[in-house]
RNA sequence: GCGGGCGUGGCGGAACUGGUAGACGCGCCGGACUCAAAAUCCGGUUCCCUUCAAACGGAGUGUCGGUUCGACUCCGACCGCCCGCACCA
């Protein structure tokens, strides 16, 4: 009598090989119907996949199945971001091949993948250490630095001392390298850069038409980019020790500049440093604070600091003015001009500046409705808007109608023969710093020769490769070290000369991976015009949180450098949807002395204290922890491997996607896997009871259908509906809960059934219901649905099948319910026809019993009806 | 400090643009099947009051107030948690 159970690792294994056979995940370049292409950020080849991996894979998977099954042509592709650092680590402990450990590990992957029934184009992969992908990103390197976009320049970098490399900025969080977690030193070296400055202004701009972006990464973008409109203002120096002339600041506020008390300058500011050749005591100063700068502990409780130069700036308004200027240590040479005036009344660095240095305060700017003779600043500065006072001319004026005044005289006044300052937009997002110290990278095709200088390696020459017989026995860069691989000649001059040893940011080779999937066999380029004019922008990608700012900050730069060298014309923007998803999330358990535990070594019991957690091996209790972040530390991982090889990839792609809305972190359970699991065998049995009542494939509609098979077709359609919306926006939680809904109806409607001989148009809906409900999950979970739409006689795959048409007709109802409120406390319900209008509406709600009592003789003051939705007597 | 998000049963979470709060799942409780267990199936499950049981009733979406016929949803203040940025002139 018991139906058989599903064989997961059977079935699963069957309709991978025949999905595989029979091609149907390839995408066509030249296929007519509409594109549609869904990218999930590709992976690092670690070695494994890790939970995180499948919550995201399952998600492009679901939309790639749903939107193929929408009738689009789907671009699903798949690839590995494979250059990296724990390459190299790996290299130095175990003394392998960085390059071989990668593809065993790509290898070792894509089988972990492939056995999760991803519907993927296998054909389109590509690997970013591979010199067929990397030569391309070396030509447009080259074709960068000729249009201007590259930049090599000395200057101060972060450094990370473990990984012994330069970081980017975007890399360096709360002063740590984002890898290595050690604090990041300053160092000046000679680099190369991408200008991504070039395009601050359009990629902020941009942010805004990105409406299918989470508002959250956008922000995150536009604080990032941080756009500051102001005035850079040229004050003159009165004579004094030095011979210089004049410093020029930067200010959003000129309407403070007559509260003005100082000018401050960066302590490594050149005129800082000039005027320290003189003052070995401000030289000491100036150390001190670059000692600081470097320490995050140091910003965050640092004084306002400072020392007097002794030099004098003229107020730009009244030369007879004298200011101060001092070395501050809270003025920044990245920002601005490296200079400031400070306002201590309007500005609350400024005023702990002055209140340290006993310089005082003069109110500019009087808050609305209080008295300027009597408004005083002691230890906050006022920020605010307001009215100008104390400001000769100003005086009366708005803020804004103050800058403008002052912006105005200023930009017609002159200074040695110049406008005594200008308007100035300030970026906050500094040039992209690409070299890396590693060997494990994309080579940066460059030579250095004594005579020609920096040369770009020809076209014909490339890829620069990577030399494979290098050594890790010593810390730096290998290529640098290498005996030969640098030695060239000159393609100039024919002189000895010698390569680049740096590489680049692994980021570079991440900014256009997905541009090269649609046409990843071009062997002369790196992209194909039609190609990308075809596929781009990805419609959907789906990814990490974490890549907020770093990679798709760059991947919009680099496609907008692409376009300004001809290698993407039609486009700018690389992703026109984004759906960032939450982190997988587990229990932590520790042992008495303080040691984690991971959950394959423990079990959990549910006794009258609650849940308990023990170790199996002994039974010894252990404490459970608070959920964290899947990570080896923590050891509370979850090997997807083993799960998918005890449970099926089906329910590890069910639960992940069940129980938590996509967006957030979702919790790992042992009861919620094994939830999923039943699901799987219940929704076997189903299938296997559904096809024993359902009618043939093909058979025709009856002309009329009973009470109950109406019921069906209408639990079939709805459920249709709603999933269909949920699965378009992405709400997979909702979209399963829908799916459970018709499962339990289905269930009902066959434990229903009373009669020997099953009615024709009751088996027609059975038919129509259970054709729909397999398609319904079939994004979710492929492989069952498989073997259901097998077992219901279907010649084809679902995975080609069309999405169902829904018939609206079937979901409206001839009589609806309405709630019937009593001043907003629902009292009764009111089942009437569903176009009753509404004075018999009024008159059939007020007759009910429910109504009566709750109005207990109470006159009725006005009745609200709502169409189709409720009624509110208010009394 | 600045900016953003979030607070709903024992738990994860539903509730479309203000209209029946708690869908669906997990867990738990009870029952059926079984020698027993697992699996499966059926029923119950926000709290309080009343009750053999129910009906009826009351309270309820972090707290306090407001707008509205009606508030998880809108507005104001506060409390708590999370995230991003941070001496940015």
């Amino acid at each position: 009598m018991d139906a058989p159970r599903y064989n997961t690792r059977e079935a699963e294994a069957k309709w991978q090989k025949k999905w595989d056979e029979s091609g149907v995940f390839l995408a066509r370049n030249e296929d007519p119907r509409p594109k549609y292409y869904v990218l999930e950020m590709f992976p690092y080849p670690s070695g494994r996949i890790h939970m995180g991996h499948v919550r995201n894979y399952a998600m492009g998977d679901v939309v790639a199945r749903f939107m193929r099954a929408q009738g689009y042509n789907v671009l699903h592709p798949m690839g590995w971001d494979a250059f990296g650092l724990p390459a190299e680590n790996a290299a130095v402990q175990n003394k392998t091949d960085p390059a071989a450990w990668t593809y065993a590990n790509i290898a070792a992957m894509r089988a972990q993948l492939k056995s999760m029934g991803l519907s993927i184009d296998w054909s389109r992969e590509i690997a970013t250490c591979d010199p067929a992908y990397y030569k391309h990103q070396q030509k447009m390197f080259l074709d960068f630095l000729a249009a201007g976009l590259v930049d090599r320049k000395k200057s101060k970098v972060n450094w990370d001392p473990v990984d012994e490399t330069v970081l980017a900025n975007e890399q360096v969080i709360d002063g740590r390298g984002w890898r290595s977690g050690a604090p990041v030193e300053q160092r000046e070296l000679t680099q190369w850069f991408l200008k991504i400055s070039a395009f601050a202004e359009d990629l902020l701009d941009s942010l805004d038409r990105l409406d299918r972006w989470p508002e959250k990464v956008r922000l995150m973008q536009r604080n990032w980019i941080g756009k500051s409109e102001g005035l850079s203002i040229r004050f003159a120096l009165a004579p004094g020790k030095l011979d210089a002339r004049e410093i020029e600041i930067y200010t959003t506020r000129p309407d403070t500049l007559f509260g003005a008390k100082f000018l401050a300058l960066a302590p490594d500011h050149p005129l800082a440093e000039r005027a320290a050749e003189r003052d070995p005591s401000l030289a000491a100063f100036i150390a001190e604070c670059n000692l600081r700068g470097t320490s995050e502990a140091a910003i965050e409780t640092a004084k306002k600091r400072g020392y007097d130069t002794g030099l004098r700036a003229r107020h730009p308004f009244d030369s007879d003015w004298l200011l101060p200027v001092y070395v501050a240590n809270f003025v920044l040479m990245e920002y601005g001009t490296g200079a400031i005036f400070g306002c201590p009344a309007h500005d609350q660095r400024d005023l702990e500046f002055a209140n340290a240095y006993g310089l005082g305060n003069t109110p500019v700017i009087c808050p609305p409705g209080i008295d300027p003779t009597t408004f005083k600043i002691a230890d906050e500065a006022y920020e605010g808007d307001g009215t100008l006072i104390n400001a000769r001319f100003l005086d009366g004026l708005s803020v804004e109608a103050a800058k403008k005044e002052v912006v105005r005289r200023l930009e017609a006044a002159r200074l040695d023969g110049r406008p005594q300052a200008k308007r100035q937009i300030h970026f906050r997002l500094r040039d992209w710093g690409i070299s890396r110290q590693r060997y494990w990278g994309c080579p940066i095709p460059i030579i250095h020769c004594k005579k020609c200088g920096v040369v770009p390696v020809p076209e014909t020459d490339l890829p620069v490769e990577l030399p494979h017989d290098v050594s890790f026995d010593q810390p730096g860069n290998p290529l640098a070290r290498h005996p030969t691989w640098k030695q060239v000649t000159c393609p100039t001059c024919g002189g000895p000369a010698t390569r680049e040893t740096d590489t680049m940011d692994t980021f570079v080779d991440s900014s256009w991976y997905f541009l090269r999937f649609t046409d990843p066999w071009n062997a002369a380029a790196p992209t194909t015009e039609r190609a990308v004019t075809h596929w781009l922008p990805v419609d959907q990608y789906i990814g990490g949180i974490e890549h907020a700012i770093l990679h798709l900050l760059y991947s919009r730069f680099f496609t907008r450098a692409m376009q300004q060298t001809g290698h993407a014309d039609s486009l700018k923007e690389p992703f026109a949807g984004l759906f960032t998803q939450g982190m997988v999330v587990h229990e932590t358990y520790r042992t008495a002395d303080g040691g984690y535990v991971s959950p394959a070594e423990i079990s959990i019991e549910s006794g009258p204290e609650g849940r308990c957690a023990f170790i199996r091996e002994g039974h010894r209790p252990v404490e459970i922890g608070p959920i964290e972040k899947m990570s080896k530390s923590k050891r509370n991982t979850v090997d997807p491997d083993e799960i998918i090889a005890s449970y099926g990839a089906d329910t590890a792609r069910w639960f992940m996607l069940s129980d938590s809305p996509p967006e957030r972190d979702v919790i790992w359970t042992e009861e919620g896997v094994q939830g999923a699991a039943k699901f799987v065998q219940r929704v076997w049995r189903l299938v296997g009871e559904l096809a024993l009542v359902a009618a043939p494939e093909g058979a025709p509609s009856p002309p009329r259908f009973s009470a109950p098979a109406r019921e069906i077709r209408k639990a079939a359609h709805a459920a249709l509906v709603r999933v269909e919306d949920d699965l378009r926006r992405l709400r997979f939680n909702r979209a399963i809960a829908q799916i459970y809904d018709l499962a339990n109806k289905l269930s009902a409607a066959i434990g229903a059934i009373e009669a020997p001989s099953i009615s024709p148009d009751l088996r027609f809906a059975f038919r129509e219901a259970a054709d729909i409900f397999v398609r319904l999950f079939a994004p979710m979970m492929p492989h069952l649905a498989e073997e259901s739409w097998a077992q219901f006689g279907h010649a084809g795959l679902v995975a080609e099948a069309p999405w169902p048409v829904a018939e609206k007709s079937l979901i409206a109802e001839d009589t609806v319910n309405l709630p019937v409120q009593v001043n907003g406390r629902k009292r009764a319900d009111l089942v009437i026809e569903r176009n009753a209008d509404t004075a018999a509406i009024e008159r059939a709600a007020l007759a009910l019993d429910g109504v009566r009592r709750a109005l207990d003789g109470k006159p009725v003051k006005k009745v609200v009806i709502v169409p189709q939705r409720i009624v509110n007597v208010v009394a």
